[in-house]
DNA sequence: CTATAAAAAGACCGACCGTTCGTAAACATA
DNA sequence: TATGTTTACGAACGGTCGGTCTTTTTATAG
């Protein structure tokens, strides 16, 4: 920081490197991540990487980290803040399960990825992924929640069983994260899970219309 | 082959490269084996292997291959053949949901794998892995249909939940393949998923013993 | 303006990569 | 045994990788 409050020079980079690791991390990966390529495509010394991050291992991981910030300050807490409960499901998918499409799935599709990509590789990135694959998957099962127990609720399943199949809901969003990014199985695959949700919402029998 | 019919030099080695290569696949995945590794492993030059794969993505559909091959002959395939319908469920699980854990799973975790990896990189290879986890999806759908019909049809569901739920348990179960492989969640894991399944099987509600 | 410390640059290292080439051994066949 | 082919080898190439230096530029403070 300079005194009068900006960014100084190597923030500004940093921050640069970040963003451009991250875009990187699309075509090849995280664990296919290379210096010299995020040093090239910035016009940037390879070596001042390591004046900001000390091996590769931590640039990785301070990818995570920026990923993580990103998608939590943008779209998780938004979304948090959004309007909840059951009462009006289809008022619900609206705002909720249409960004879910256009930002939820690009995040959890970062994060399983990369999860599966380190899965075979003990280390600290591997654990690390875990656990975001964990937060990420807990707010996407947070999503589904209300279709799934509407519809359970009306077959009359027990408190169990929804738990279990709204965890598996979670899942099923982050691994067919990828698949639903190419056209045209994603509108497929969106209309088959709008279907899905619609008579549930706009069924009367369910749940009265609020007043 | 000989004139009398036994594998020649040729084919021994290229069957022992693909053996390893399929080997060294747990430790860095599709996109990180390494053929330097596996000609050092087989104590086999590198060059070698150009002798009998062009390139490394020629190997590497090989190795897609072999491993498709192997898992279906010996696993699929019999599988296939063990008995059906939803008279028993616990003895279905004993022949098919015991061998699942201990040979479906691994099998579908490397297609896994492999998907996520190459998702990000256009080519041949992320196309036919694609095709292949889809085929392997399919079975472990059959697999877990069973199951989840009980449960279903115990609740009065329609047809098209059945559907859309039995999918989504072959979708997280190759999600969580490699979860799973790693112990201790693995016991746990697999705890919970039998404590889902054995009361629908044990309840006499459901259907009749068999006489 | 000068002094000073941060930041970026650039040359360089050793290791590993996929790949090619020329050559030698092992083989089936006759 | 002689022959022609298959198979494997070793050396080397060009390239990229992560990482380590030393040097130069730059922005700030006094």
């Amino acid at each position: 920081m300079t005194h009068d409050g900006r960014l100084i020079r190597g923030e500004r980079t940093r921050a640069a490197v970040l963003d451009q690791a991250l875009l990187l991390t699309t075509v090849a990966g995280l664990g296919g991540l290379s210096l010299s390529q995020v040093a090239d495509a910035l016009g940037v010394s390879k070596s001042g990487l390591f004046a900001h991050w000390r091996s590769k291992e931590a640039l990785q991981l301070a990818v995570i980290d920026h990923a993580r910030a990103q998608w939590t300050d943008r779209i998780i807490r938004p979304a948090l803040q959004a309007p909840r409960g059951l009462r009006r499901l289809w008022a619900v998918h609206d705002t909720r399960l249409g960004f879910y499409e256009a930002e939820v799935l690009p995040g959890g599709c970062f994060f399983a990825n990369a999860h599966f990509e380190f899965n075979a590789r003990p280390g600290v990135i591997r654990d690390r992924l875990a656990a975001e694959l964990t937060d990420w998957m807990t707010f996407l099962t947070g999503v589904a929640a209300d279709a799934v127990t509407l519809g359970e609720l009306r077959a009359g399943a027990v408190a169990e069983d929804i738990a279990y199949q709204t965890e598996s809901l979670g899942v099923c969003a982050v691994m067919q994260a990828p698949v639903l990014g190419r056209a045209p199985t994603f509108r497929r695959a969106r209309r088959a899970l709008l279907d899905h949700l619609r008579p549930l919402a706009t069924d009367p029998t369910i749940l009265p219309e609020p007043t």
